[in-house]
DNA sequence: TCTTGACTCTGTACTAACTACAAGGTTTAC
DNA sequence: GTAAACCTTGTAGTTAGTACAGAGTCAAGA
């Protein structure tokens, strides 16, 4: 059994974001010391790299959530549901991709415009473009 | 003079957004009416305009009111700094294409192990990937 | 034994960029 | 006159944490 600061230090998550966790159920309530203290076990530790690793993938709290239920409940859910949840985080993360990539265009071709050159601000073309009607 | 509703309809931004936009800065106080309703000119629909295309274009809000800075003082400010800002910009955008791109080519890899046969969540391995030491 | 420092507890407030709502006042239309 | 549609303010919610204050607890050294 291992304090807060323990799993904090065990695990890099950040003590207050352990307590985060367990405020939005992602961990469950540890077992208290008699005088109130965290008393974290090895399925905490387990659980909370889960939890890391999911989110270092970029899953939201809530499909971190939903993938800790498949895995809790597992005998009422199959891997295609899981794999269903994978494939709609990746299916969102193409399209950030893509939303991005249209984004960075516009500004190259807007940055393109201005040379830089030691001139008042007011004549920029960026701004400019920013501000034009259209 | 237009009501802030008629501001908002004009610009298809929330009402809502443009008394933040206000509070945090981005817009100045308008004048109010007798009763206390705000009065927008086309000096403020065109800067709403700007913070909208800008905000379109990704920048942050603290961005925006930098470059809202610089348009308000050309004289004491250049196109270099305008175009350093913008090209700052743009890098942030590539590194997070980037960071996408290498955490969907990470996703597809655990994916690609998961036929997503119908059996139980608990032999997934996209599950097992994620529980995994190491 | 006392004290000091390091730890932990709770609740609360802060971040970004909005959105939404309640309770009240104003304007417009019929 | 009254009802709808607008406007005002303050406040709370969203995501995923981070930070801090004030109080209690624990372990080690003098």
């Amino acid at each position: 059994m291992i304090t807060r600061g323990k799993l904090s230090e065990q695990s890099g998550c950040n003590a207050e974001t352990i307590r985060y966790y367990e405020r939005i159920g992602l961990l469950p309530d540890p077992p208290r010391s008699e005088s109130g203290y965290r008393m974290y076990d090895q399925e905490h530790v387990s659980r909370l790299r889960f939890i890391q690793r999911a989110r270092e993938l970029g899953f939201s709290a809530q499909r971190v959530r939903d993938l800790l239920n498949l895995s809790d409940r597992p005998k009422q859910h199959t891997r295609a549901e899981v794999k269903d949840l994978t494939e709609a985080h990746i299916q969102e993360i193409s399209e950030k991709i893509r939303d991005l990539q249209k984004l960075k265009k516009r500004l190259d071709a807007i940055s393109s415009h201005c040379d830089g050159a030691m001139e008042s601000a007011k004549d920029c073309p960026i701004l400019i473009s920013l501000f034009a009607e259209h």
